[in-house]
DNA sequence: GGAACATCTCAGGCTGTGGTGACACAGTTG
DNA sequence: CAACTGTGTCACCACAGCCTGAGATGTTCC
């Protein structure tokens, strides 16, 4: 490791600004999100399809989608047959810029 | 959005293994610990330097290095001249290894 | 219209986690 | 040796976040 030869001690380090990463990060750092993204990765889903998938209830399924959505990472529209179903999409152009966000903090 | 024409559902779908990108991203996801990777992007520093730069506790950054060390992102050694300090820097591979983990995820 | 279906929303309970204080540990200095 | 400094550890408390159940919303079918 490259130190400084004596100990000084450097205290006019400004705090860098990292709010962004770390909320996307949190984001990410659910299980069950997590889950999601990589189930979206392979195309667009429905609702029940991630939530049995997962083995998780529809309706906490649906709960993260909506904090995805909040965080811009996927979209949903209805099914044009049957638009009771709520097909969800991954956002590529908001989840590259997100990897590219944490890229910048840990490359 | 390219949907299947009839709303087939497809319950076949494996749950996805994503535990450990996840759990990156739950490292990653705190304020005070992408701070200290935000600050150790431009070489190692001392405890007490991180400490004042993000305007925290000594002991809270302590704990938040444990957690970071505890995953493999940093690593510690003491200053050969005074070495009551304790210097961190960032293990490279580790967190290149880790952004690789969630470019799968999110890519 | 009413019933059934897929999904969404939200209050409530519960668990995990971050921040703090007190103390222990390692190292230097006198 | 004792005093001091920088860091690590841990119990405790408070708060944020997850999961759940109940109800609401939007849609299709009879």
């Amino acid at each position: 490791m490259d130190l400084p030869v004596l100990p000084e001690l450097r205290f006019h380090i400004a705090a860098p600004d990292v709010a962004d990463a770390a909320a996307i990060a949190a984001v990410v750092g659910d299980p069950v999100r997590a889950g999601i993204l990589a189930l979206l990765g392979s195309g667009p889903h429905c609702v029940c399809e991630m939530a049995a998938a997962l083995g998780e209830r529809q309706n906490n399924v649906s709960n993260h989608l909506a904090r995805l959505r909040q965080a811009g990472l996927v979209r949903a529209s209805r099914h044009r047959v049957d638009a009771r179903w709520v097909y969800y999409e991954r956002d590529d152009a908001a989840c590259a810029a997100a990897l590219d966000r944490l890229g910048r903090l840990l490359r």
